[in-house]
DNA sequence: ATAGGTGATGTAAACGTTTACATTGCATAA
DNA sequence: TTATGCAATGTAAACGTTTACATCACCTAT
């Protein structure tokens, strides 16, 4: 008992291409055939093929969403943003993780072309960015988010990772701060650049002295904090402030100092990047840069929708969404609680 | 310049039919033939069209995923690792929050039925399964994820609420408490009733008095923990031990323990459920009952593929992964860093 | 030499819609 | 009465594949 269009229209005396003209309500159907076949298609309890539809209106209402790994929060942010978004459009997304490999990536974006999805969304902080735009399709519709993106004529939304490490790092120099480590992310990785890069900055605009041996190196992850927080500790001349790239390597930081009993923020102060629900909760709280993933899910949404209406092809629209530092315990700003 | 199976067809003078064998990489086609039409599709960087296969072969290679809202660390494991079983059989996910919004799950499985999904990944923690299951076309395949599902022959995959909750409040016991509280989570939660049960049990099988001042209501948000413990506060005679039903109230209810200088575990222990990230990195360390949610979305992947590759309706398997109590420092078993 | 078999390829229908165009019936104007 | 126009509906092609079936060439056994 299968029941498509053809069985309604023939219950309900019309043709199919009237049980259309009221599926997608048009205007030129009687009142009265359209009560007609609405009764029936209730009755059949007929629900439209969506490949059907798609094969010949050429749309999916469908977006793909490729994501490197990435943190939880991160993660789930970003999609609820992109899908909120996405929804009010009428569309649903397709989500795939890459684990940053790259043939799963092609694998990925030669699935995802060929008429499955109206267009695409991509993360891809790593520099190999270039090696996805190769294989992008030259009529596929796609929104870069938080990419590493050399002028190429894409639209992407960004962070301002720049300019959040660079108040950040500012804000650590009020507290009177002159000797200010970092703790940066992979070289490649697009965020972790661009926040070394305000650290840089921020540190030569105010004339402190740039200390390479407080450049420390990390991969965004708990363990890599910690282990390098040991590293400092074991200096001879530390440093009085660390600026860590994000907030995983905060904790672990903190939890380094916990171990070693260094006061936060007496004997060193500490901020992070990210604002991570756990920033709030921790001992000291952490004092951190709080970016706005919903938002930048969202508006990688109304980007690819512009696009999709407009008969040009993306015109290269770069938005970078602010960040906002967020002053805690840990850098010096309020009393610690206990 | 479309570029579509005929396109390739013609180019290598063939007919459509031996293009879409060498696709499917059908055993007929001579070597040669292979050879040659292989070249013309990479030459013309032929991508098959999707939707044109899926409509003739009534297979769209995806997973429609149904979620209400869900706290991160939740969310992204959940979907990564359905997401990694799906990819290895080739398929991609479709992911959804409902919000648990009823007219919202209405539209989305109307939409995610008619042939555009071939099997359906649901959770449904609210009681209002019935109105989900109502909405279900007799025909679609669908796991159900740590839902309320009584009886219903449905595949489903939960984890072990019950005795996760039962050994965390034995654990509890072990410690010598007698006045254990609960801070539970919505009445209407299927997790949030399980774990209540088990706690209800393992208080009743240890011989202890069931206290009804010591079952307090929560909604598994932290500020919700926050108040329930500033209550428990003001209480003449205190529980000596808290068990919450997840971990985003236990990191509520220590917070208000921290401003009001209550010494965890020593005068108050506490503990968790779901053994979220933060839980190893607050002061104190929070023992809570660890939840293999990764696992879980592997799992209904794998149901669900045997559902569509057999020929008979799902045939109402149940699944059930057990929990894990983490012993950290919150509960008394660890001495407390400082 | 011929029938029958086999292996490779081609032909065309089918999948479930939408939509350009054709048709119909009817009202209105000349 | 007949042309004209218009509103409502129908007809059938098209979307891009897969696949059952037909065809064809060639080989083998009789």
């Amino acid at each position: 008992m299968k029941n498509g269009i053809k069985e309604v229209a023939k219950k309900a005396n019309v043709s199919t291409a009237t049980v259309s003209r009221v599926l997608n309500s048009s205007e030129v159907v009687t009142e009265e055939t359209k009560r007609r076949v609405l009764a029936v298609i209730d009755e059949l309890n007929y629900m439209p093929h969506a490949i059907g539809r798609a094969l010949v209106t050429r749309q999916t209402n469908l977006i793909g969403v490729i994501l490197p790994d990435v943190h939880s929060e991160f993660f789930s942010e970003l999609i609820r943003g992109i899908d909120k978004a996405a929804r009010q459009h009428n569309y649903h997304i397709i989500v795939s993780s890459t684990h940053s490999d790259k043939r799963e990536i092609e694998s990925m974006l030669t699935v995802m072309q060929g008429g499955r999805v109206d267009g695409l969304i991509i993360m891809s902080p790593h520099i190999d960015t270039e090696e996805v735009i190769k294989h992008l399709s030259p009529l596929s519709r796609v929104v870069f988010v938080n990419s590493y993106l050399n002028g190429a004529s894409f639209d992407s939304v960004t962070i301002d990772n720049y300019g959040g490490a660079y108040q950040m790092v500012e804000h650590l120099i009020e507290h009177g701060h002159k000797r200010i480590a970092i703790l940066k992310g992979e070289e490649r990785n697009y965020d972790a650049q661009e926040r070394f890069r305000g650290y840089l900055d921020a540190v030569k605009d105010n004339g402190l002295d740039r200390i390479k041996n407080f450049e420390l190196l990390g991969d965004f992850t708990e363990e890599s904090g910690y282990d390098a927080m040991i590293g400092v500790l074991r200096m001879k001349s530390k440093p009085t402030a660390i600026f860590c790239s994000n907030d995983s390597m905060a904790l672990g930081a903190l939890r380094a100092m916990h171990e070693k009993d260094i006061i936060v923020p007496g004997e060193i102060a500490l901020a992070g990047f990210d604002d991570v629900p756990s920033a709030r909760y921790v001992l000291p709280s952490l004092t951190s840069v709080h970016v706005p993933i919903f938002e930048m899910g969202k508006e990688a949404v109304e980007h690819l929708f512009v696009s999709l209406e407009g008969k040009n092809g993306g015109e290269g629209k770069k938005m970078m969404l602010p960040t906002l530092v967020i002053k805690r315990e840990s850098c010096g700003c309020t009393p610690v609680a206990t």
